[in-house]
DNA sequence: CGGTATAAGTAAACAGTGTTGACTTGTCAA
DNA sequence: TTGACAAGTCAACACTGTTTACTTATACCG
């Protein structure tokens, strides 16, 4: 066997064989197949097969098949740049982000989204992705009186259109000249962080 | 548990066997539980158990599970009274549409459109049933130039935040104060339905 | 250098899923 | 009364994720 002994940074307290070195091609043969099939498509043992490992070693490193889907996930940045600069030009900036990236191929984990929305492990690792990584940094950011609620606001109207691009498939939004569809978000988003108490 | 399964007519050996009968009774049986619980997480053999009927029947009157998804999602109206009334106070009747019934319990219809996307035949239904039953009515009510782009905003919102209700599971829009929430909701609508060609 | 503790890796089973085909049984028309 | 045929049943199939008891390789220690 290739045994690319890595003894690289830190406890390199690995007895037997190379623990590090197996998590890490379970984790990469995972993600590929998840970006590629879906989470609901994609068997334990298939992830197992294609990193060439026994299956049982998918709970053992990682407590469950949900336990990988969330390792891949946590791998992934959500907003990469929607928080650097200044809170007039957010409205746009995120909407040149849905327009452009969640509208368009998507990232990995969008692409496993769409293919198993319905799937309950993936769901509850969604959830509490929204939650730290999109609903939490997004209120911090705008601030104000309620910002919980807007922040809410804004992150519905995310995610409702990439739920209905994969519904549509080809509808409204994906056919109308991007250019204006931003111009339109950013009108939106704008509503969705205004309004409150001066109604 | 409220599993009467043999309050007088059943399919046992005493009463006559009905087709009709045994098809709506599993019907019956899966919108509740689908309702209550979600598709993935109800097994063929819990719904067969609730209606009080074989396992093998859901296969045989509707194909597979999905099928009885399918009809499920099918009886269902989804805006009953949202075209009834003028067009400028459609907004305030879509915020509260959402805030009143789409916030709180939540229909199998609402729950398969977040669930679509894992089956591909699921997929299909759902997708003409956004279009024929939503999408198109409310971009012919509003009518304008880029209806369908219009509609297609409002739409992404109204899906959005059902998602995100489920996603948050109490959060800030279900402790939102709701007649706040429909004030902002109808402000944000009404941007939806608005811009365009003043770019 | 050899033994051994210990972690990495394995095999097989478990309980569950959706689905299928062969079977039995009830009902109704001839 | 008797077939015919549909309605309903049963057991099995091929999967799934997960767990348990087991084997095996290796890094440390005597």
């Amino acid at each position: 066997m290739t045994n690319e002994v890595d003894a690289g940074p830190g406890p390199d307290r690995a007895r037997g064989r190379d623990r590090e070195a197996t998590r890490k091609r379970i984790l990469d043969s995972a993600r590929e197949l998840f970006t590629a099939e879906g989470y609901a498509q994609v068997s334990s043992r298939r992830i197992a097969a294609a990193a060439g490992v026994n299956v049982a070693l998918i709970n053992r490193y990682f407590g469950a098949k949900r336990g990988l889907l969330a390792e891949v996930i946590a791998e992934e940045a959500v907003f990469p740049k929607i928080f650097e600069g200044d809170r007039a030009g957010l409205p746009r900036r995120l909407a040149e982000h849905v327009v452009y990236r969640s509208l368009g191929e998507g990232t990995p984990l969008q692409r496993a989204l769409e293919h198993s929305a319905s799937d309950p492990d993936l769901r509850q690792v969604h959830k509490e992705r929204v939650k730290s990584a999109i609903l939490e940094p997004l209120a911090a950011f705008i601030g104000g009186p309620d910002a919980g609620t807007r922040a809410s606001l804004v992150v519905s109207l995310l995610l409702g259109v990439g739920t209905l691009k994969r519904v549509e498939s080809g509808g409204a939004l994906l056919d109308h000249d991007p250019a204006d569809l931003v111009d339109r978000l950013t009108a939106v988003i704008a509503a969705c962080l205004e309004g409150g108490p001066a109604r």
